[in-house]
DNA sequence: GGTATCGTTGACTCGCCAGTCAACGACTAC
DNA sequence: GTAGTCGTTGACTGGCGAGTCAACGATACC
């Protein structure tokens, strides 16, 4: 069908822009980048880039949601199965470390500009945020019921903990303050899972 | 003496300034704010803000190196003593929670302005916060050589995670995801100590 | 009392950049 | 081939806010 023909390619056009604005973002900072620079990296005139999106920040916004809403999904999957809190723990920083390994970029502008940005599109998400933190918070809670995670931490304390020390990981790749060899980061989705449930397990399980 | 009078007066009025701008950046955010706000929270002319620094970021930047130095202080001196490691670590989360504590709006502002601002300010300061981490991953690494510490996990990773935590729940409070009350700021002193040495110590010490 | 110093004032400038818009042209439909 | 739709263009504008500056006035010093 035609119509479809050159809906396909708007589409196309608009998923163009969006993966020119996250390298941009990602490159340059999102306040520190003009949109004409989002529009040069995308090959397209000014103009377009408001033809597909309403504002700046509606594109961020879109980066953002897009990818956090896989996030969302990929928790709430891991809670309704039953896996040992530890394994479920231990997908949730797979996923998120692995998501990191394939696209840096999206990653490292949804931490850095919304995530960390507490004060400009972290404030405009905090709800969507706190409801990862949520969804962790429960996988922990199902755990203390089942005695397998002590239960004198609060779930909410144990998933900013958590959710902490990848961010806190990340980051450091990000800024370069970690080494991004393969294999360390491969060890990095264990040690954080190690650190953060060791601290949790009813019982201390190591023999060092 | 009477030149010592008017230096006096003199450093009074950049303080005044400089509290007022903790105030207004705390409240409004640094970007979102004006230099004419700081100017008016403080009682003062425009012009005045420019006489006692050179620009908006020179007064951002005073107000996190002021209070960051303290925190390197606090560390070092920590670090040079021979308390066990858990002490060591809860010294160091007490003074950042009782910074909070006592001043909530100047650690906001570092915390959400400068720590968590990757792209801005982060950037700026990432040597000075990078130096924190590294006086934390010394008290780490001590402790391995003494045997006090898992040496499995790195030191680096270790502040990291001690780090991340602490500021995580900070966070936490500065967007009320977390209650505030004093008991709760008090135990969360422990909370962070136990659920980050749990999971670094030789042994697991608990028996719920 | 006169002069120099320096803290203080706030109206103004100037550059920047998000967002607009009028016009263009490619493709579709008939 | 004609009319209509809609993706595309990029020069332009409008507002905002950081930083300047010329003038003012209080205090110190002689």
């Amino acid at each position: 069908m035609a119509s479809t023909a050159r809906t396909q390619a708007a589409a196309d056009k608009r998923r163009l822009i969006l993966d020119a604005a996250v390298k941009v973002f990602a490159r340059q900072g999102f306040h520190a980048c003009r949109v004409s620079d989002v529009a040069d990296e995308a090959g397209v005139a000014y103009g377009l880039v408001y033809h597909y999106f309403s504002s700046k920040d509606e594109i961020l916004d879109t980066v953002f949601l897009e990818r956090w809403e896989l996030l969302l999904k990929l928790i709430a999957e891991v809670d309704s199965g039953d896996a040992p809190a530890r394994d479920k723990l231990r997908s949730i920083a797979s996923f998120i470390i692995d998501s990191y390994d394939n696209d840096p970029d999206v990653m490292k502008v949804i931490i850095v500009e919304v995530t960390r940005a507490a004060n400009s599109f972290g404030r405009t998400h905090l709800p969507k945020i706190r409801e990862a933190y949520q969804l962790i918070a429960d996988v922990v809670a199902k755990a203390q019921e089942r005695g397998e995670l002590r239960a004198d931490v609060t779930p909410d304390f144990a998933a900013l903990a958590f959710y902490g020390a990848i961010e806190q990981v990340l980051t450091g790749w990000i800024f370069a303050l970690l080494p991004q060899s393969p294999e360390y980061m491969e060890a990095a989705k264990e040690q954080i899972v190690d650190t953060i449930c060791d601290g949790l397990d009813v019982i201390g399980l190591r023999a060092t």
